[in-house]
DNA sequence: GTCTATAAATGAATGCCATTCATTTATCTC
DNA sequence: GAGATAAATGAATGGCATTCATTTATAGAC
């Protein structure tokens, strides 16, 4: 077994086949690495070689920790989770609660759209941070009044809500602008035109519908 | 210039290279085709290659027609939005016609969510369907009495919600079974079981949801 | 303490994917 | 009729997720 000989003054420290003497790869590092990579080149630039790279890894060495891309997706997905700010239904009244939980769910998933068609369809079971926020906010529900049997589908409709107007807050400024059809839309074009200066009034938007929400649903407190 | 032999009884009569008497492809065909691959393959399934195959033609083929992929998308979704029924704002009143609308909105891009994060952020500049149903939504809130500048924004919050639910519709019906983490999410996993045997309340949700959009919207006319 | 199973890394495939390009052939325009 | 253009083929290209054989370290069984 001959020792070969170690290429001197080798600018990126090869690590050579086997098992590192000290563990590299974690979940919980992937997860980090996962999102900083993401915060600095968009969803496209997650590929699991650039987040190996990243890790200063063989793409290959992801797999024994991860089973495919998508639990990565998943990791970082619960990470956000965790990030969404649900105390407020500790210490606010029922309504702002809500708003305040609404706003910080969108603006955290506004920066994170490819993972809505991933989470949107996952089971919860295996994601305890998801959970714990499921379940601060239907405690919240309950001190609030509401009858158990419509708490769920009172989340289920806001989370509906939040997910698309977080898609609606990457829209470019233009989205609406008819061009050359704008003769065949009148209408729509002028109450495009109404808006002045902002076209997408994605804020708005999104405060208007909260709000219809919020009033809709908080009439079914007891 | 020799003549190649054709050869005799293929089965598959082979095109050869060069441009073909008759034009094989258009956007109408490749649109129909590529939604045909769709209902019977997933958005998994629709490939260039696979759409190519079922027009019976190579992959290249497709680019003299569309650009890219996305291109590919954007005629499909034209396609879909041109079956979105905004017919009932002029048979229905109001409520009735939002509520109907939303619906059908809903059904059918609930078949079709990969297109969802395309359609959000794109222009409406070159899509003539799509156009065409804002206008008659925006001419429906105009005659209920809305004014102008209120009218983007209740169809921006409409349609987030709907997109929203379209993801919602897909989504497995055990999609809030906590699992072995039932025991530190009592209140969450009580309100889960109130439901009864149908867990997860999409048609619920969204008419709860529906209701109290078009209620406080409604509250806007003038 | 040694032996063995397992965990964690490398590096070299594999197969699929969208897309591009050179080439060929037909059609349109002047 | 000539030259430009449109529309097809077929052969690349490069990127992607994923798999596998191999190597090395570690943990647990005896």
């Amino acid at each position: 077994m001959p020792e070969p000989s170690p290429s001197p003054a080798e600018t990126k420290p090869r690590r050579r086949a086997g098992r590192p003497v000290g563990s590299v790869l974690d979940k919980a590092g992937i997860t980090a690495a996962a999102l900083a990579l993401v915060s600095k080149k968009g969803y496209d630039g997650l590929t699991m070689a650039a987040l190996a790279k990243s890790l200063g890894v063989a793409p290959s060495a992801l797999y024994n920790h991860v089973g495919s891309k998508d639990d990565v997706l998943r990791l970082v997905e619960e990470d956000l989770m965790s990030q969404v700010d649900s105390s407020v239904f500790g210490s606010l009244p029922w309504e702002e609660a809500v708003k305040s939980w609404a706003y910080s769910y969108r603006d955290i998933f506004s920066a994170h759209t490819p993972l809505i068609s991933v989470i949107a369809v996952l089971p919860v079971t295996d994601a305890p941070q998801t959970l714990a926020m499921y379940e601060a906010v239907t405690e919240g529900f309950l001190r609030a009044g509401f009858p158990e049997d419509r708490i769920i589908p009172c989340i289920v409709a806001l989370e509906a809500y939040i997910f698309g107007a977080a898609f609606d807050a990457t829209a470019p400024a233009d989205i609406f602008d008819s061009g050359k059809l704008a003769e065949s839309t009148p209408h729509f074009t002028a109450a495009v035109r109404s808006l002045g200066p902002v076209n997408y009034p994605s804020d708005l938007a999104f405060r208007m519908g909260l709000d219809a929400l919020v009033a809709g649903f908080g009439a079914l407190r007891g």
